[in-house]
DNA sequence: ATTTTACGTCAGTCATGTTGACATATATTT
DNA sequence: AAATATATGTCAACATGACTGACGTAAAAT
């Protein structure tokens, strides 16, 4: 941040900066998702039933719904992936008690077993590099992670990251 | 870390703490691709044009297989999309001056104003976050990010992110 | 002279996203 | 009670960006 070239152009340093955060998030996130997606090739799964395998395992009776709100995709793509997922008997769904329109999802004990096996790669992962990074790093890591977050729904998406 | 739940059950809040930070990345990583995708729809290009641009603009002059080698795609997928950039005259090649088999790729003016155009969103988007967050937090996220890193080839990575 | 390397290309497939139109059951509003 | 709105599902067509496998060509390395 002080240096020679920083001292002449000032924005040099600050543009470089930029431009090396933004290749590290694309390569730490390249290979952050290289473990899950290996493991699902197995069940002729892809990144997509992960993304929904996750969420369902960590909001137990959603609804379909606010699970398109998380993903952002349309109803018809996911209902691809979904309708997979239900059908090979990895999640079930509910009809809602209060509203009867609703479906409400819910992993089974095989979609359980799939969630956490999946996921432990990935935790084992971010658990090293958190461990090596030291506790003061981590929370580095997070406020600039929240920074990065759609400022028009921040609130709502850091309200179900940090739910419970 | 020292909680209630923490002292009854250790591994409690770090498992939640590992989800949480999984997807915080999940929803950084989208949000911040949102931007650049939004302008390139009106050139009709995505994202994988992006990483191109973004790649040979960082790295000008750069060989056919190390860009293979930084996107880990096959050659098929990537020709289809560097050869639209080709053709459409935002990337040129030039046969290599040591070894002619090589062909060195470069942004054209056009490609560069495109570059300049796209990453400048994204780079807004980082600063501000970096901004918010201040020089500590960002540490830790560069910190945090580069052990997220694939170890086998994570000096080769930093190396290049950090090159200059 | 042979083999290896860097690159290109044809052809087919798959996963995941999109739009648009329409259907059905249930809630809500008038 | 009737009309409208909402939650969900479904059919069809299409685009993008990944994959595999096979084959070709020019230049470098052995």
């Amino acid at each position: 941040m002080t240096d020679v070239k920083s001292a002449n152009n000032p924005l040099f340093l600050r543009e470089e900066e930029l431009r090396q955060a933004i290749e590290l998030l694309f390569f730490a996130y390249r290979d952050f998702t290289a473990g899950p997606d290996q493991i699902l090739k197995d069940y002729n799964f892809g990144r997509a039933h992960h993304r929904v395998i996750h969420f369902v395992g960590r909001n137990e009776g959603m609804t379909v719904s606010e699970l398109l709100d998380i993903l952002r995709i349309t109803k018809q793509s996911l209902n691809r992936v979904l309708g997979n997922l239900i059908k090979r008997g990895f999640i079930e769904q509910r009809q809602g008690e209060e509203d009867r329109r609703q479906r409400c999802l819910y992993l089974t004990e095989e979609g359980r077993q799939l969630e956490q096996k999946v996921s432990r790669v990935q935790r084992d992962l971010v658990a090293r590099a958190f461990r090596e990074a030291g506790g003061d790093a981590v929370a580095g890591y997070r406020k600039v992670l929240m920074g990065l977050i759609d400022e028009d729904n921040r609130d709502t998406v850091l309200g179900r990251v940090l739910k419970p």
